[in-house]
DNA sequence: GATAAAGGTTCCACTCACTGGAAGGTCAAG
DNA sequence: CTTGACCTTCCAGTGAGTGGAACCTTTATC
């Protein structure tokens, strides 16, 4: 299977897919004319990558849940642990981003956007607070 | 003024008013040693830069907001628009974010998260799906 | 058999918004 | 006079890819 099937099935762009091997993410046969030879294995391992990294796990993030994937022997807990520290970094982000959202909000309604020059958006921001 | 000082005044770190200089963002005068000299006036400018990049702005829209808020004639619309643009984003992200979050706990919680090597948050994520 | 399109390869540069560090110049205090 | 804090420039790296150039291979069509 080559690499524009291999990016089909997994969901990846092939750009990406060249670029997990170049940092050792993963690892592709070849056939003798040099293209990337792809087996089944490989595309559940770009799925779960794909999967991954939708979910907002970062790439060294991906690096540990695979070993623990390929790990026959590894407690689930080691996953767990690793899934609720990455939870618990999506809801500090969420957190943050209500806070801005409200400043912000706050911002936009405290501003007539008619055709006068006066601001308080443009005031808010430059006060030194 | 030194830059350690504007640093101190405006809560932005010295190197990051530096690449601000560099891409054009803000500009100093310059004392006889070379020194980098700023005014009250800059301060305000980087206290600005300071809050917009809090609430997410992105350099662009900081390049836009300075551009207006120099301009003595501009109407407050133009500005409540960039801020509309840029909550509607940070609305994006929170759901964005809340997708991934509910995905995820949904996982967390089916996992038992014992000794036992059975992990249905790594079975979940080769799923092809 | 020629050719064109579609796919593959590597490598280099760019993105965004900084951040770190090296090598060196300047200044105020003791 | 030295120490240490502060300043300067320049180069390299971050994360996670993305875009493009230059070139090679395969497949389909004429």
């Amino acid at each position: 299977m080559n690499i524009g099937e291999a990016a089909r099935r997994s969901g990846l762009p092939t750009k990406t897919i060249r670029y997990y091997e170049d940092i050792g993410l993963v690892r592709a046969l070849r056939d003798t004319n040099g293209y990337r030879a792809f087996v089944d294995a490989d595309i559940h391992k770009l799925t779960f990558l794909s999967r991954a990294r939708a979910l907002g796990f970062s790439i060294q993030d991906c690096r540990n849940l695979l070993t623990l994937w390929e790990d026959q022997d590894r407690a689930s807990s080691d996953v767990k642990r690793i899934a609720r520290e990455h939870l618990s970094v999506i809801d500090q982000k969420v957190a943050e981003l209500e806070d801005m959202r409200a400043s912000l909000s706050d911002l936009i309604d405290s501003c007539a956007g008619d055709d006068r020059p006066d601001c308080p958006i443009l005031k808010d921001l430059a006060a030194s607070k």
